[in-house]
RNA sequence: GGGCGGAUAGCUCAGGUGGGAGAGCGCUGCCCUUACAAGGCAGAGGUCACAGGUUCGAUCCCUGUUCCGCCUACCA
């Protein structure tokens, strides 16, 4: 235990300085790795199966391995680490499981580039070589991300940790894989999927972001082939595709057009006729000229078009998106263009096909259009349709029940209003493209017999990946099958594809428990409690997570989805490196340390909105920490002497007012985390220990201590250290280094905070009537001191005061707490009386209503000389509040007047207004004579 | 094109079930009052986007408008 001894302790004991010159400023570096290596070597952050208390469970979203930790991750892991904690603290049994995912085309870039650098490349390379090198590159890198997280703070189970290319977890998704394809929900096929030139794989559905440009509209002249004389005009945004045009569609019943159906065109720069279908799916008659022309090869709409007529494919384009001479020559593309046109990317393509089109004519014009542009998410590069064979699942049986889950209250979506656009997804969900042309991967456990397709295994790519044409048979398998169903044969050929990586990832919460053995893990912490994450993979991976769970585990794998938004800078732009804008959260924690990080972004994340970051945000939080730094060391200084043992309705009212107000606050941290409104229990905390605990109690405490000896100061020293020990237990999962560092230092029992119980509100302890009495205090004391400031009187300066009333009530509030008034609003003495006592000569002169309707007058004594200046200052401040109150009598006497309101409103606000009006008016009259008063001085 | 969210103090945002507008930061004034100048005390600052409606009463509920985000979509 010794070496761990916080600074506090070790400072004071190690060196006979007086306690007085502990360090003035909470320094965060020293302290942060220093308890988490205790917590670490303690085994805190361990889950037990044996354990009988009621489990809680998180799993992380696996940050990619390349990955450094952003300021989302932040914001993400704090939270997890708020709800961990907490938990944790009540008394469950709670799991947090690590891991990282291996990000298949982001990794693989990764290492391509370094391979680069080393100007070698991954085809020279070779695949077993490459992702041997992938591996290494994860033992030498892979980590990083996990060390980042532990500065966070992030009470991780790390005995756990996994990673998605892990034996386990990859024997899951062969399972998984294995399991589908029996059950008929995945199977291979020629289809059109999104390509990304760049990358050399198949993308899917989600992972292709749609950019709104601004385009052009092309009319185009297609000639009747039986009679040139006749021009259908279609219109496309994509001209240079006209090249694989298979026909032109209109709509059967456009009274235009309807008769041409099943005549012929002929198509522009091609020795190609096409012809003319009608189709009501594709055509808008509203839209464009009416005509539409029909690319199979390179259009969604068209494909299934396509598939509707019959229609051929001719794709031109190569899997660089660059027109391929076999393409141009089975489009039939005219020679003198062939030549000029061959291995041209997209766009030099469109301009030679539109400048070719214009130059004989065929162009009939061009407008601005405004369009969607799908890029790839990885890389940015503008993604092409393109046709290849490729694995897909069928995903409405595996949607069905995720629906049904969340409609059913199964899972929870916080907050519920993304519930619709969840359900609206899965609803509308298209098959899933699971197979990528990489190496990094799950490779996909499917094998193709030799023998059987000798003819058909010889083409391979140019990093020699062998083609595997679509009319190949897999063999679907856990492991390599030893013999060929049809011809019993044993050599077989792996497909070379891997697996999307979120196929993997949507298994994650119940392969990390080990599934598909059934694990004591998986007994005890399935269904997880929680899921945090960003709306940014809801789509990607809660939804995919949900179908995968409910089809292999029978159960939802979380209860409660917490969402939380994404992290912008203070101009609302999304944070890249491009921009410039990021803010990194390792600096934020060197500058600012750890815990002032965490809360502010606890304190930012409100529900459904996005958190604009900005660096004074944190320091502010920064210096909230210092505070409770300082709190801590006035408590220990003036620690010494003997706590007393008395319940608390023997102490004084200032412990019992502040042990209410702790009992509200810790009311209020439990039930927001409960609703997981971090921010407004960060707020409630904030508010609480800055303004009540450190400006009020922490100041009224100060007379009791000061007689270090007397039965007060010993009642007051128990309440300091019962108090601020519990503040320290409820803020400790927002802070958790500064908490425990303070809390080891301060009497407690146990060995670290972060075990220690967390605090439950004793409604006990609520008490109405000393909160208003305080209250009352604190309204004349800042009464009188706002009367000083005004007039700029410095606070060493001590002047006379005067209180009084007519009501006993009134005068008796004051008496009981003379000293504190006197103390706190910085006078000299006090004088109470009823209405007949004087005031000092050169005095000035306020009144408020107290809680009860009383009023109370006072004043306070101002230096000789300084009272002309005073005069004016406060007549003008007299005559806006006298303003304010006029006001705010006229609009309470209206309503009062008015017969529906008094009919109508509830009873409680008509009292309510009565009251009000009541005390205005009571105010009202006081301030107009003070003011007469000033006006009468000469 | 659909769907969702937002518009409240100079800035960033809170404001369960309608009943005197709040916080943080920033700003102004006075203060080194031995826990804290990363601080204390006090203060200024708002037709709650706009127009209607429901109601005794609307920042809150309803309708419409404008502007700004996000998600989604195959209108060539």
């Amino acid at each position: 235990m010794l070496p761990y001894l916080p600074n506090f302790v070790q400072k004071s004991k190690s060196q006979t300085m007086p306690r007085q010159q502990l360090e003035k400023t909470y320094d965060p570096e020293q302290v942060e790795e220093r308890w988490y290596q205790f917590w670490t070597t303690k085994g805190y952050f361990h889950a037990s199966v044996n354990s009988q208390a009621p489990p809680y469970s998180i799993v992380i979203p696996p940050p990619n391995v390349t990955g450094s930790l952003h300021i989302g991750h932040a914001l993400n892991n704090s939270l997890q680490d708020i709800l961990i904690r907490w938990r944790r603290m009540q008394g469950r049994n709670t799991l947090w499981m690590p891991g990282t995912d291996h990000a298949g085309i982001a990794t693989q870039i990764v290492v391509e580039r370094q391979l680069i650098a080393e100007g070698t490349t991954r085809e020279a390379l070779g695949r077993q070589k490459f992702v041997e090198r992938v591996w290494e590159w994860k033992a030498e890198y892979g980590d990083i991300i996990v060390q980042q997280l532990k500065r966070l703070g992030a009470s991780c189970d790390w005995d756990r940790l996994r990673f998605t290319m892990d034996e386990g977890l990859s024997r899951a998704v062969r399972e998984v894989f294995v399991r589908l394809h029996e059950d008929g929900l995945i199977y291979r096929g020629k289809r059109l999927i999104n390509w990304c030139p760049r990358c050399l794989t198949a993308l899917s559905d989600i992972e292709v972001e749609h950019e709104e440009i601004q385009g052009k509209l092309y009319h185009i002249r297609y000639p009747l082939a039986d009679d040139p004389s006749i021009v259908l005009l279609v219109a496309t945004t994509r001209p240079e595709t006209m090249l694989g045009d298979t026909a032109v569609a209109v709509h059967p019943e456009d009274p235009r057009y309807n008769r041409l159906i099943g005549r012929k065109v002929s198509l522009p720069l091609t020795h190609r006729q096409i012809p003319v279908v009608g189709d009501p799916i594709l055509v808008d008659r509203e839209f464009g000229t009416g005509a539409v022309k029909i690319t199979p090869a390179h259009d969604f709409n068209d494909f299934e078009a396509g598939e509707r007529h019959r229609l051929p494919r001719v794709a031109i384009f190569n899997e660089h998106a660059q027109l391929s001479p076999t393409g141009l020559q089975n489009a039939e593309v005219e020679e003198g263009v062939r030549g000029r046109l061959v291995m041209l990317s997209v766009p030099a393509a469109r301009a030679l096909v539109v400048q070719e089109l214009e130059a004989r004519g065929f162009l009939a014009g061009v407008e601005p259009h405004k369009m969607a542009l799908g890029k790839c998410y990885r890389c940015k590069t503008v993604v092409e349709p393109y046709l290849s064979p490729q694995w897909f699942v069928k995903i409405k049986p595996l949607a069905e029940p995720a629906v049904k889950a969340v409609e059913d209250g199964r899972i929870r979506l916080i907050p519920e209003s993304w519930t619709n656009n969840y359900l609206g997804w899965l609803r509308d969900i298209k098959d899933w493209c699971i197979s990528r042309q990489i190496w990094w991967g799950h490779q996909i456990p499917a094998w193709y017999c030799r023998n059987c397709h000798a003819d058909l295994l010889h083409a391979t790519k140019p990093d020699g990946t062998v083609i595997i044409p679509p009319e190949a048979k897999p063999i679907v398998a856990r492991t390599t099958p030893a013999h060929c169903p049809d011809c019993s044969m044993g050599d077989f050929i792996r497909d070379p594809d891997v697996l999307d990586t979120w196929f993997s990832s949507a298994l994650w919460p119940f392969s990390t428990l080990g599934w598909p053995e059934q694990t004591p893990e998986l007994k005890v912490f399935y269904p997880t409690s929680t899921l945090v994450t960003g709306l940014d993979i809801l789509f990607f991976w809660v939804a995919r997570m949900v179908m995968m769970g409910l089809k292999f585990t029978g159960q939802v794998p979380f209860r409660d989805v917490y969402i939380h938004a994404l992290v912008r800078d203070v101009e609302g732009q999304k944070m890249s490196k491009s921009k410039g804008n990021v803010i990194d959260p390792l600096s934020v924690m060197d500058r600012y340390g750890t815990d002032a990080l965490r809360f502010t972004l606890a304190s930012m994340a409100s529900p459904g909105r996005d958190i604009k970051l900005a660096t004074e945000r944190i320091e502010g939080y920064r210096n909230f920490a210092n505070k409770i730094w300082n709190a801590a060391r006035f408590i220990l200084i003036n620690l010494e002497g003997p706590r007393s043992e008395a319940p608390l309705r023997e102490r004084s009212l200032t412990d019992r007012w502040i042990t209410s107000r702790l009992h509200r606050c810790i009311d209020s941290v439990n039930r927001h985390l409960d609703l997981y409104r971090f921010d407004e229990a960060a707020n409630a905390l904030y508010q609480f220990i800055w303004h009540e605990y450190c400006d009020w109690y922490l100041e009224l405490s100060k007379p009791a201590l000061a007689d270090k000896g007397s039965a007060q100061a010993a009642h007051t020293r128990a309440t300091l250290v019962e108090t601020f020990e519990t503040l320290l237990r409820l803020l400790h999962p927002f802070m958790p280094f500064l908490t425990e560092e303070i809390w080891q230092a301060l009497p407690h029992t146990g060995d670290s905070i972060m075990v220690a119980p967390y605090p439950t509100a004793n409604e006990a302890a609520f008490d109405d009537a000393i909160e208003r009495e305080i209250g009352d205090v604190q309204k004349v004391i800042t009464g009188m001191r706002d009367g000083r400031s005004v007039q700029g009187i410095p606070p060493s300066m001590k002047l006379q005061g005067v209180i009084r009333a007519a009501e006993d009530e009134a005068r008796q509030l004051v008496e009981k707490h003379r000293d504190t008034i006197i103390k706190q609003a910085g006078l000299s003495n006090l004088t109470v009386g009823d209405m007949a006592i004087k005031y000092p000569v050169h005095a000035i002169i306020g009144s408020l209503v107290l809680s009860h309707g009383q009023l109370i007058e006072f004043s306070i004594a101002l230096p000789a000389g300084t009272m002309e200046a005073a005069k004016e200052r406060s007549k003008s401040r007299k005559e806006k509040r006298l303003s304010e109150l006029a006001a705010q009598i006229e609009q309470d006497q209206k309503k009062l007047s008015n017969p529906d309101f008094v009919s109508k409103a509830p009873p409680e606000v008509l009292e309510k207004t009565r009251k009000r009006l009541e005390e205005s008016r009571l105010e009202h009259e006081k301030l107009s004579q003070e003011l007469q008063l000033l006006r009468a001085q000469p």
